[in-house]
Formats: structure tokens, sequence, C-alpha cells
DNA sequence: TTTTTAAGTTTACAGTTGTAAACTATAGAT
DNA sequence: ATCTATAGTTTACAACTGTAAACTTAAAAA
């Protein structure tokens, strides 16, 4: 079963996780007023979803209701934590002071992240290494330099 | 331009940004020891960010210099900026919690992150509205309940 | 009962991505 | 001068995506 959700199909996900349920019909005029996608378009990404195991429905042949079988949370956790293992370790940090800066948190997450940054620095090293290259590769360097 | 840079370009960019500069003989030197994949399938991922425009290379026929268009920060803090924009605004700060749980980050990563947290708690709202279905649009609950 | 509407299914089609073989041409080795 | 290795170019091909029209069928309306 195919895990990834694509940036259209999310939009999809993002209505059925906060209806909790929905018809097609609701997703379609939720939809349909906010991009300017056909209804065709969501009945298209709704096939898919079911297709890929993501969202799955009762069994009726008409005005069926469809609810997802992973929860928000889980699919956004993934993603997120997908995207920064994709990256530089050593350059994460960075970008995430960056990127947090320009992102809506409430006071809540705010203490929630202050919360978890206070007991990740009592086992945080002083640094992260780059695990772009393998150690050892750096001797690629040379190999221009010996021309 | 295209700036998207996919999943296994992102692999080509990592190492470019890592030596600033590099030939292809080095870049598939490196990756074809890191993955499974083929010389043939780093060319061709070294062509298609040429003609995104993402990499470029001093004109030689053979053995170029490439390097990267954009810097490796920006790239982050773009791709990351995305992928959070993607998702509903109120649970973004508890998938953030989770997802750093699991990712490893320096003493210095951490002062600043923490930094940050400190500014946005001054004007912080006590809560962000979820974002995933336009307001009003509640009703489409009563559409299944009125049969 | 006939018509209309809309839910679900099929088909479509181009662009992106993952992955790579085959081909061409040239710089360096012999 | 000839050969060889290899850098760069072409071609390939299936899966995934974005986007949607067309078709079928059953429920609701007239």
């Amino acid at each position: 079963m195919n895990t990834t959700i694509s940036t259209s199909e999310w939009q999809i996900m993002r209505v059925i996780w906060t209806l909790g349920e929905a018809t097609s019909n609701q997703i379609i005029r939720i939809l349909c007023a906010e991009t300017d996608w056909q209804p065709s378009t969501v009945k298209t990404l709704i096939t898919r979803l079911i297709k890929k195991g993501i969202i799955s429905h009762n069994g009726a042949a008409r005005d069926r209701i469809y609810t997802a079988t992973i929860t928000e949370k889980v699919a956004m956790v993934d993603t997120l934590s997908t995207t920064l293992h994709e990256m530089c370790a050593m350059c994460v940090g960075d970008a995430l002071v960056n990127a947090l800066a320009d992102t809506p948190l409430s006071q809540t997450d705010i203490s929630h992240l202050q919360a978890l940054l206070a007991k990740k620095s009592k086992t945080a090293p002083p640094t992260i290494a780059c695990n772009c290259i393998p150690k050892g590769w750096e001797a690629c360097h040379d190999d221009r330099e010996k021309k």
C-alpha cells in the first residue's frame, strides 16, 4: 500500500480529516469553492486515495461516506520527518529556524516546542555532522587538483 | 524556471552543495557508492537539474564543473515552508513537536530555535484556527443530517 | 412515469520522476 | 596514430501527478 499523499491529494485529506467523515458532495463543494478545480478532479483524487488505501468508505453504492485510514497527525509527522531526513543533518536546525519564523504558532504550540527543546538540550551534541557525503570522500576534492 | 527539486535530484544537490562545486565524476563516484544507482542515473539527474536551472556549469565540453544556482539554505527553507503551508495550520505545531523529537539538533541549533520561540511567543496568538475548510462551510455537516 | 441530477467509473493526456541503456565524441594512454 | 575510457547526449519506459471530460446508472424531482 503506497502511503504517499501527493500535493493535490493532500487537499482532499484535509477536508476529510477536518470533517471526520465526508461525502464526495461535501468535498467537491468545499474544494471547488476554494480552488479552481472541476468536480471531476476531486472525484479522480478520491478514487486514487481509495486505491492507495489512504481513505475508505462505507459500502454504499451512492452517497458514500469517506473516512481516512490514517490520522492527520501521523500523516503530518511522517511527511515532516521524511522531508527533514532528506536534507543535510547539519543544516536542518538552521533551516528550521528560518522556516518557523514564517510559520504561525500558538502559545500552546510554542510551549510544547520549548519543552521539547529543553529536554533535547540535555543530551544534544555540540554539533551535528554533515551527512551529505560519506567520510573519506572529501578526497574527491583532490581529483581536480591533481590535474 | 521550475524550481522544484525532486527527491532523487536532492541527492545530487547535496553533493554539489557540500563540495561547493563538483564534476560529474565526483558525483557519480559518491552517489553510486552510497546508493544502488547506476552512473547513467546520476547523469540523467544532472541533466535535469541543468534544464531546471538549479545547477549550471563552466562551459567545458568535458570534465565540466557543476555548481548550484541556489544556496542549500534557500532550498531547504523553501521546501520546509512549502511543506508546512500545505498542512493544517492548527496542527502544524503539534506535528513539529513530534517530528523534531526524532531529529538530531545541536546545542547551537537548539539555542537558535529557543531564541526564535521566545521572540515569537511575545506576539503569538492563543490559538491558530484550522484553515482546512473555509469558515461557514461547517454547514456541510448538515447535508447528511437532513436526510 | 419520465426527466433531471448527480455519484461513481472509465478514459484521457501531458508533464514529472525514477531508473537506466545506448550512442557519440573526445581527451588521454599506448 | 590508434585505441580506450569516459563525459555528455539521446532515447526509453513505466509509475505517479495534475487536471478533467465522458459515460453509466440510480435516486430524486416533476
